[in-house]
DNA sequence: GCAACTGTTCTAGTATTGCTATAACAGTTG
DNA sequence: CAACTGTTATAGCAATACTAGAACAGTTGC
């Protein structure tokens, strides 16, 4: 289990560090069942605080992806499904954009908006 | 030309600006040599200061979605064109992902992750 | 039981960001 | 020339992101 963080982004470094987890749900790398390493593990491994680490934890519990108690760690729940199967769909999207010369930007905040 | 923002978000208004753009051009409302509203007019009726609008606008022209010129204002360029060619498929992914019942800022993260 | 782990909560300080406010400047258009 | 456009500059305020240190409270395994 592997997070990075790009330390240069303008994106907040907890934001970052959800979206790892969630990439790594979707491709199957991550599954039902895994724990996530303990917040102080990957704060100390990214050189980050605690704090920064667990905001990005209570997101992903936030939206139910992992279910999380003292003692035993964050672990991934059956709600990370649906991300799995729109993996697929996501790289494909993703595949198209890039050869039209979108930026990661640009496609995210298209997509967010499309929501609405 | 109508451009929509939602003070209660937690997105920055000029985020909103610039999505709210980008998805008329991706739509088709919005096609090349059409000209933005301009930042005062968009200022005045959001009532939000001229800076904020201006901070989208230059964002736009950052992605080459828009020329700007003072005197003439912001004019849409053809590189809306792949926004357009990827319309079909953002709202086919925002349909699937609304039917699993992902929010929006988990689709975006997720897109936005799968693009690095 | 106890030690070592886990997330939770609290307080607090610093740097950055988003937004506002005013004002002046400099091209463009009719 | 007048009325428009974006551009630039300065300044201030509030909220956010991150850090720091400490204590608390469940869980696990020896």
């Amino acid at each position: 289990m592997l997070i990075r963080v790009d330390p240069a982004s303008d994106v907040p470094i907890f934001a970052q560090v959800a979206a790892s987890v969630r990439a790594d749900a979707a491709s199957g790398r991550l599954r039902p069942g895994d724990r996530l390493p303990s917040a102080r593990e990957v704060a100390s491994s990214l050189e980050v605080n605690l704090h920064t680490v667990l905001r990005a934890y209570q997101d992903l519990r936030d939206e139910g992806l992992v279910d999380m108690r003292r003692g035993r760690g964050a672990v991934v729940t059956d709600a990370v499904a649906p991300l799995a199967q729109l993996h697929d769909d996501v790289v494909a999207l993703v595949e198209r954009a890039r050869a039209l010369g979108l930026s990661p930007d640009t496609l995210a905040a298209l997509v967010k908006e499309t929501f609405r």
